[in-house]
This record gives C-alpha cells, structure tokens and sequence, in this order.
RNA sequence: GCCCCCGUGGCGGAAUUGGUAGACGCGCCAGACUCAAAAUCUGGUGGCCUUUGGGCCGUGUCUGUUCGAGUCAGACCGGGGGCACCA
C-alpha cells in the first residue's frame, strides 16, 4: 500500500473547496447562524506557529458548526497599517503599501496551505482606501455626536526622530531608535471619549460569561472604578475652593497638606510668576516618561506657600504643595494628605517634617500608645481624633462624613476611574488619515463625506525623519470647506487599534457603500466565538466593545456587544539553543550526539538547551510553518497543534511531537485502506440484532461521538484527539472478518467524520475512496444513538478506610444493598478488615463502597 | 507594592458536583518481523519493598475538614501573568 502523500491530497481538495466555493457564507439560510473569528493578521511578512495554532483552534470550530448545522461565516483579512512598514521603507527603501501588500500575497498563499474553511470572497486589508475611507466617514460620526474630540495632551517627543513616541517605544526614557533623551510635549491630539462608556463597559462584563475570568478581570481593573467623595477646600485669600477627589473621606481629619499636580490650572496659574515652580514642573515632567525612574523617585513637593481650610471641624490651616505623585488626569488633579492612613502621604509627610495625627485605630490597639511609624495604616478600624466621627467604625465614618459634606454643600459622593480616553493621533504616514481641515479662520473642519476617502499620497520619502504626510510639498494644501481660502490637512494619522476596532463587523458586509449594512451586521453579529492572544485582553477588545455601543448608538447596528465568546490561546514555545559564543542557534541546525550533547551543525560549536521560550527571532527558536507543511503535509501540523497541549495553555513545539502527529496521519490511511476490501462486502442496511462485539464496537463508536462533540464545544481538543487516539486504536484491533460488518463500516464512516474538522484533507480523501460522491465538508456530524452509551457493567472501587482493596464489575443498575453484599463478599476486602469491626458501610452507587472499620 | 492564575511520572497532559490518581500521546525498555536497518506490530513502563499473594508511599510543603482530598479551607514555598505614584 502506497504512503498517504499529503503533498498531492491537499493540493487537491484546496482546489476542489475554493472551486465549489464551499466556505463562501450567505445570509437568508433557514440555518441558524454562527460567526467565528480568529484575530486577524498583521502582514508581517510570514506566517509563524502562532498563526498556524491560531487559525487551526477556529477552523475546528468553524467546521465542526458547519457539520452541526449551522450558517457559518468565517472571513480572513489583514491588519494592513503599522510601523513595520515605514520601518521597512526607511532601511529597505520599499514603499509600505508594496511591502504589505507583497507581505499579504505571501502570507495569503502560505495560509490557504493550511486547508482553512475560510471565506476568501470577503477578505480586505485595513488599508485598502475602501476600508479606510469608510473608517474616516465612521470618524466623522464620532465627532458629530461629540465623541471624537480635539484637545492638547502630552506626548513623549523624540527631537532626533520629529515624532511622536508610543510608551513602548521609549526606553530608558530614550527613543528607543535615535537613542536620544525623549521629551514631554504638548500637542494636540484627537481622542475618543471612551470614558462616556465606563460604566456600561464595566458592568457588562459581569454578563459576559463565554469569556475567560481572566480577560474579564483584566479589563475590570483597567477601567478601575473607584467610589469616593469631591471635597472641597478652602483657599486663603480666593473665592473659588480648591476640588480634591479622594477614597477616604473618613480620613479627613488626619489631613496634614494638601498637594497639586504640576499640570493643575492653578498651579499653572501660580508658575506665570515663579520661576522655581516653573523649574519644578519641569522635573515632574521629565519624571514621567521613564517607567524605571517613576519606580524609584522619591515622593517631591513644592510648598506654594498658599493655605487651605479643613471644610471639617475647627477648619484647620494645612500648607499647599505641589507634589511629583499627583496625577492630573485622574480623580481632580489634587489630593489631601492622610500621612497616617496612606503610605505616599506619609513618605512625604516624613520627609517634609509635617504632623501625621492618626484617625483610624486598628483592632487590638491601645488608643493611648497607637503611633504611626514609618508605614501607613490602611486597613478597618475605629476613628479617633475625628469629632462627630469618633468610636465609628471606617465603614459607618465613610458614611456620615459624606452626609455631613453634602449637607455642608462642602463635598459630595463621586465615582471616578481610572480609564482614560483614547488619544488616537499618530504622527505617521502608513495610517488612516484622520479627515479633517486645519483652516486659521474657521478652526478644524470636517472633510465633506462626499470627498471621502482622504487618500494617502503614494509619493512620499522617507529620508528624513518626521511625518512624511507633513513635508509633502502638496498632499496637506487645500481649500478650507467652510470658507474657501488656504488651508491644511490634519497630517496625523489613527492609531491602528482603531482600524482593529471595527473590522470584525465589516466583514458582515464587505462591499457595502457604508461602514455598516445594518441588515447583515443585525443577522451576523455578535460574533459567537473569538479566538486570539491573551496580549490582546485590554486594548483591542476594550477599544472594539467601545466602538459597537457607539455603532449601536449611532444606529448602524443593533447588537451591545461584539464577541459572546471570546477564547485566549496559549503560545507557541520552542526550547532555546545557546552556542559556546553565547549566539542563539536555530533549532535546525542543531545535532544532537550519542552522548546527549548538542553541537551547532554549521561550526561544530557546543550547544547547550535553554529554556522553552516563545518562537521568536530574537531567541532564534523559530520553527517555519512552511517547512513543516512541506514535509508532513497541514493535516499533520493541524493535528499537532491541537493534540497534548490544551488550546488555552503554552503548546511545546517538539520533533518528537510533529513525527507522533505524522504517524498518526498515517495510521489512520492504513486503517482505511486496509479496511476497504472488508468494507466491499459489508452489508450497507442496519441489521435487526447485533453480536456482542459489534455491540462493544458500537458502544465505543457512540461515546466517542458525545465525548468528541463535547470536547470541541469546551475547547478541550487535547481530550477529544485522546478519544481519537483511542478510537482508532479500538477499530485497529478489529481483525479482517470482522470488518465485513455493518456495524464496523458505521465506525469508520464515524472515525472519518469525527477527524473532519481537525484533518480535513485526509478526511476529505478516505471519505471519498469509501465511495461518497459529495463533500465531507457538507457532510453532517454523526448522530449519538443514547442506547449505545451505555456499558453493560461498571467498575465500582471497593475501599477500606479509604484504601483501594479491590474492584468490582456488575451491571450498572445494581443496587445499594446489592453493592453492599458484593462488596463484603470479596475476599480482599475481607483480609482488610481482619478481625475489626464494621462500623459503617458508605455506598456510593456507580461509584464506590467504603467500609469503615473500627 | 497591589491583583490574578498555575504547581500531578522522564516529558506534554487526563481525572463530572470530593469517590479506583496518572486516560491519551511522547520518550524509554523488552519482544516479533528483517541478513540488517527503517517502518510496522505486541507487551511493559510513578517510586520503594516483596516470600510474586501482595504491601507501603505518592498530585510543591505543612496543617485542617471528611468515611474518603489532586479536587474544599488556612498558612507557607516555587513559577507565570496583569497593573503600577490611580489619592
């Protein structure tokens, strides 16, 4: 018998699925429908593991709901913007759109080798002008209701680069390119108020249960609510109060100062006339482009010399500084120190000699003797030193201060978090081109919808550093829509989360004139399952379960949120090879010798096994999908990826690994073709009766299908190709005249539909050489008949204290007493309990007895 | 610092609501086929002891709850992730 040669195989039922557009999704089916969607790619040039472990997770899915029943859409597209190619067009000299574009024909071609069920009719890339232009028109909706708005913010500045640096791309408080000290700016920046949404994107995910805890709690934290109180203080010698927002309203008599942030209106207001402030704020500021440096810095303070009132009490007199720590951006950009009761306060407390009464006496403490040290008191306790609220509890003290306040009309109870908006400017040319006009008399205007796209100009350079977009000598000059005279392009382009943000529901209609067909979005949405990085848990799925409320609101679509499942994989891992030079060595070329060692194929060099890390260039432990496609074939790789690991953990890439997978690929061919002349006189009509084995083989055959279905469904594939593994090893043992049977033509037929989703090419072959002139791929998925699932006798564990003494098999409907009596029948369990006496029997039916002795 | 998750053979991992720990695969060992090898097939494979009947120990460590704990509770150790002056 000839090899499985999945060279030719695949080849040719990837032909034979695009041809018959077999995957191609259409609305109006009578079926129920199901979207699944694994993230879609970044044209980085390759396709990796990741992505091979990524797509194949969903195609499982997307096949075996095809076989269930279902109306399944399945799109593919490319997350076409980003640095990498303006990277590339600076040291290559390439243009980013022939760079991603000539990435995506390269990545297209390697993943349709993989055998996908996916939708190629509906495929974009995010930048194509069609998809951008109708991103722009969507930009513009944002800003007609108020939610995409103008307004100065600071920037980590890179004066080598002229440009605008991420977070991430700023090192050591350098850029991570130039190598030059980065600095703060000021600029204005388009944001998106994703803060309107707080509340509801928070409370949602309580509702979403299809999603990961994990994801949930992530985002949770991000959007970080806080419930507190606005108090207000007076300010010596000014009408208007001085707003704190804080957690700890009850702590508010152990105020010892209260604190600005160096960007706080007054003490902006303050600097104009102060040049040590001035200088001040501009340490605080340097401050905060270096994750490192924030880590260490101490706890700095300006004393403005201006005073405060205490709105509680005897309104005691407290100093006004403006401090490193205060944050502008959250709560009210000013705070009031508790040097007892926060750890902060007091390092600063401590350090700028100031008092620090303590308010809050934990449990067990003498009041007499209780001092703060040198950390803060945090926790519950009873008030002291705090008037009306004295012998309260810190619950009831946060209570009746709030009460006390709004009745004072000095404070009130407030809700703040910590989610910011979305600053989405980028000062780059590979992005989509935010659609507005800078004109001196008319301010920003809108580009009129029917002038979209705004089109990226092909012939820019990027021999200078800078935004391309922005020495252009003509793309930004143009007539002010408004009035007519000179203007300018916004030269700033999205940040590609946006382009990420919606894509998803683009692919409902891929073609239609504007961003959304509501009727497909409406039949389509949400998506059922998404698949993709836990890296992306906060920002892209945030920024995308932002962007479908406003697409609610903006009436474009009818659905809250976007994905109703939602399923984070796992990475793939390789183990890491360090020559003696200290060099990362590709696992190809590595050897290992008879003594275990490893050498370096190309220089002899020693080698020594690191850890399993990420396939990443970096640690040169990358294995090419292409590769293994080519010398095992996709099924093999397919297999792998989803047998041992589970799905949501880190997958271990092993030779040992994809040769096991392989050789499964070939056992289960010779499995079918050895069983072909048997199958030729098989009765092809169910019998009356069944023999006993053809009853086992069929009992085995049923659990399979329930165990796999349920295995797919919870995404534990490693289990469902465990009961494959089983599976087949059951029908292998099955001798020639026995496979004459109808019984043992339905378990193969059973076998072939079971492996569909997961080796849909081998499945594909065998299923048609067992004589079927339609598609696996529209095949259904078998039927469990319940009289086949249950065994005519089970095992129950028949302990001892505890102890496994023996077992017994009887049929599954016996009886405590039954049990009982067998149970105490057994011999070992009798030498077990010798001569002591039985003091209780425990009888758990179709489980276990246990006898307690005494 | 705060929050979260995970620790099971040589390895990846199984184990419904607490009920036979180690399914399945990899690796390893032995055997069959072969001149030989590869491929394939069969059997074995947690550790220790053993009179070969079996016995004892064993899911990071310790304590507890229970007839019974990988599973539940508490403390600790180790690994991973998220957030990070968030008032």
């Amino acid at each position: 018998m000839a090899r499985y040669n999945a060279k030719t195989v695949e080849k040719k039922w990837q032909k034979i699925w695009a041809e018959r557009k077999v995957f191609e999704a259409n609305m109006g089916d009578k079926k129920p429908k199901y979207y699944i969607l694994e993230m879609f790619p970044y044209p980085s040039g390759r396709i990796h593991m990741g992505h091979v472990r990524n797509y194949t997770l969903g195609d499982v899915i997307a096949r075996y709901k095809r076989a269930k029943g279902f109306n399944v859409l399945h799109p593919m597209g490319w997350d076409g913007f980003g640095l990498p190619a303006e990277n590339a067009a600076f040291q290559k000299k390439i243009h980013p759109a022939k760079w991603t574009h000539e990435n995506i024909a390269a990545m297209r071609d390697q993943l349709k080798k993989i055998g996908l069920a996916l939708d190629w009719s509906r495929e974009f890339a995010t930048c194509d002008p069609e998809y951008y232009g109708q991103q722009q028109a969507l930009f513009l909706d944002f800003y007609e209701n108020g939610l995409a708005y103008r307004k100065e913010a600071w920037v980590n500045w890179d004066p080598e680069e002229n440009t605008v640096l991420a977070n991430e791309q700023v090192i050591n408080g350098r850029g991570w390119r130039s190598g030059v000290p980065v600095e703060r700016r000021k600029l204005a920046q388009w944001f998106l108020k994703i803060t309107d949404y707080s509340e509801e994107l928070l409370d949602t995910l309580a509702k979403m249960d299809r999603w990961p805890d994990k994801v949930r709690l992530m985002q949770e934290n991000w959007i970080g609510r806080s419930k507190g109180a606005r108090v207000n203080f007076q300010i010596d010698g000014r009408d208007q109060p001085l707003e704190v927002f804080t957690t700890r309203p009850d702590t508010l008599f152990g105020a010892s100062f209260c604190a600005l942030s160096a960007d706080h209106p007054l003490t902006e207001e303050l600097a104009k006339d102060n040049s040590e402030l001035r200088a001040f704020q501009e340490k605080c500021r340097k401050l905060g482009t270096s994750a490192e440096a924030i880590e260490t810095a101490e706890k700095l303070g300006f004393d403005t010399g201006i005073k405060v009132r205490l709105p509680v009490g005897d309104g005691r007199e407290l100093p006004l500084y403006v401090a490193n720590f205060v944050l502008m951006e959250y709560g009210a950009g000013a705070i009031f120190g508790c040097p007892s009761a926060d750890q902060r306060d007091l390092d600063f407390a401590r350090k700028y000699k100031l008092s620090t009464p303590a308010v809050v006496l934990p449990e067990g403490e003498d009041e007499a003797v209780f001092e703060i040290g040198t950390e803060a008191y945090t926790g519950p306790g009873t008030m002291i030193n705090s008037e009306f609220l004295n012998g309260l509890s810190t619950d009831e003290a946060l209570k009746r201060i709030i009460e006390h306040l709004e009745s004072a009309g000095t404070g009130k109870s407030e809700v703040v978090y910590r989610l910011r908006d979305w600053g989405v400017s980028r000062q780059r040319y590979w992005g989509c081109p935010i659609p507005f006009i800078h004109c001196e008399t008319c301010g920003h205007v809108p580009v009129p919808k029917s002038d979209l796209p705004v089109k990226l100009p092909e012939d820019v350079a990027f021999d200078k550093p800078g935004n391309p977009l922005d020495h252009h000598p003509t793309w930004k000059h143009v007539k002010c829509p408004g009035c007519g005279e000179d203007a300018v392009r916004e030269t700033d382009t999205l940040d590609t989360f946006v382009d990420s943000a919606w894509y998803f529901a683009r692919f409902t209609a891929p073609n239609a004139k504007d961003p959304i067909e509501k009727s497909a979005a409406n039949y389509w949405l949400p998506i059922d399952q998404y698949i993709g990085g836990i890296e992306h848990a906060i920002l892209h799925l945030l920024y995308a379960r932002f962007f479908t409320r406003v697409l609610k609101k903006l009436g474009q679509l009818d659905v809250d949120e976007p994905f109703t499942g939602l399923f984070t994989q796992g990475m793939v891992n390789h183990m890491t090879y360090q020559d003696s030079e200290g060099v990362w060595v590709l696992p190809d070329n590595v050897k290992t010798k008879k003594d275990g060692t490893f050498v370096r194929i190309d220089t002899g060099l020693s080698v020594t096994e690191g850890r399993y890390e990420k396939m990443s260039k970096s640690k040169n432990n990358v294995v090419d999908p292409d590769d293994i496609i080519e010398q095992f074939g996709a099924d093999t790789a397919r297999w792998f990826m989803i047998s041992d690991s589970p799905p949501g953990r880190d997958l271990l890439w092993t030779d040992a690994g994809i040769e096991g997978a392989w050789r499964f690929v070939q056992k289960v061919w010779r499995l079918a073709n050895d069983s072909l002349p048997a199958l030729v006189s098989a009765p092809t009509t169910r019998p009356d009766r069944f023999s006993k084995e053809e009853i086992k083989l069929l009992t085995l055959t049923h659990k399979t299908i329930a165990g796999v279905s349920k295995d797919i469904e919870a995404f534990h594939y490693n289990k469902a190709v465990a009961r494959l593994y089983e599976f087949v090893n059951g029908l292998s043992g099955i001798d020639e005249k026995s496979r004459k049977s109808w019984a043992f033509r339905q378990a193969l037929l059973t076998l072939i539909r079971l492996l569909g989703p997961m080796m849909p090419h081998l499945a594909e072959e065998i299923w048609q050489k067992l004589g079927h002139k339609t598609l696996l791929a529209d095949a259904p998925w078998p039927e469990v008949e319940k009289e086949f699932l249950s065994d005519e006798t089970i095992t129950i564990a028949l302990q001892v204290m505890g102890k496994l003494r023996d077992t017994l098999e009887i049929p599954p409907n016996t009886d405590k007493s039954g049990l009982e009596k067998k149970a105490l029948a057994s011999e070992k369990v009798q030498r077990a309990i010798g001569d002591k006496e039985i003091k209780k029997v425990i009888v758990v039916p179709g489980k276990i007895v246990n006898i307690v002795i005494g």
